[in-house]
DNA sequence: CTTATAATTAGTAGCAGGTACTAAAATAAA
DNA sequence: TTTATTTTAGTACCTGCTACTAATTATAAG
């Protein structure tokens, strides 16, 4: 066995372990044909974790992450608000939201700060009948950090005008104009 | 020690534990001042699994869903598709999409499952310069079954022009333009 | 006050999936 | 062939339990 046969390995398990980090050394031994020890000291090289603390991980990370993921970070946070009238939230992106090739966040990332904080300045049960005039100016790149505003222009009977500009930097990357009907 | 001072500690335990999976029995026989094995005796009682058990629960719950969330269930499902004219695709929606007390699915699951498949028919490094007549018709429930169709309707250069319609049961819930720019 | 019953605590063996270590065997390179 | 590298074997120990038996303590009932 070649030293290439060792890397190959190794190459294998880290794969092995990617797709699936709820795999064993035992399984894993019997998939690559070697002894148990020598996946330990191949995760031992490769410096990868055993199995409950890799599951304790993918736990931590996701437990923390559904939780923000759920609460704000898709949303912004909220740091200034005068209700029906204006309201300004900060999104700090990262490459989770972005395209992997491109580092460009997806779209629907920018239209979630933006569709939320015009919800949050119509603090009603409200329901977004029409949007109008979105405008990407500029692709955002992973990293930057967005400043949504939203204003409310007018409110006739049950419909509220609400238009959202997102900036990077003070340089204008996002406009629209929302339609809200409270319920 | 009556009953309900033991009833009131299986209350108590599992409010710890639902706001901290992660916490071992010793820890919990520390601060709810009771030995380990009372404290096992209540998880019995109360059908709560070890340690190990919930945080492989945690990990793979939120495992699966951060891929699916992240892969395709954001997006919808692609199941027709002729380059750079028209493309189909399908989502089922449920109630982690949708807000908790009207049960309507946030817009934005609506427009990234109309997003992606503009990306889609037009397969190749685009960015999303425009959206325009962005419109709700009627807002979706939890559970209903989202159709989109997008058709090309013009390219001029480096611009292309997508409409995506989404239906559910053929009733229009939402349409748009998009205007797509190759890098 | 005593007894029956419930609740709690103690203690042991065993398990999974390892770590950490030593040592021998197999394979490759010189 | 000898040396170096790689792989395998084996043991003691670890955590956070389960499963079980037994003893102790608290509480309620007669």
């Amino acid at each position: 066995m070649s030293t290439s046969a060792k890397e190959k390995r190794q190459q294998q398990l880290i794969e092995i372990i990617e797709t699936d980090p709820f795999v064993t050394d035992e399984v894993l031994s019997e998939k690559l044909k070697v002894s148990i020890q020598t996946i330990r000291l191949d995760r031992m090289a490769l410096a990868i974790p055993e199995l409950r603390i890799r599951i304790k991980d993918v736990a931590r990370n996701n437990y923390d992450k559904v939780r923000t993921l759920k609460k704000s970070e898709i949303v912004g946070e909220l740091i200034d608000l005068d209700l029906n009238q204006q309201g300004i939230s900060l999104l700090q992106t990262d490459e989770t939201m972005a395209f992997e090739r491109t580092k460009i966040i997806k779209g629907h990332y920018i239209f979630a700060m933006a569709e939320s904080l015009a919800l949050a300045v119509i603090d009603a049960r409200v329901a977004i009948t029409g949007v109008a005039n979105l405008k990407y100016a500029v692709p955002v790149k992973a990293g930057e950090q967005l400043k949504a505003k939203a204003k409310v222009t007018m409110i006739r009977g049950k419909e509220y005008f609400v238009h959202v500009f997102i900036t990077v930097k003070d340089q204008p990357v996002f406009r629209s104009k929302f339609i809200l009907k409270t319920l």
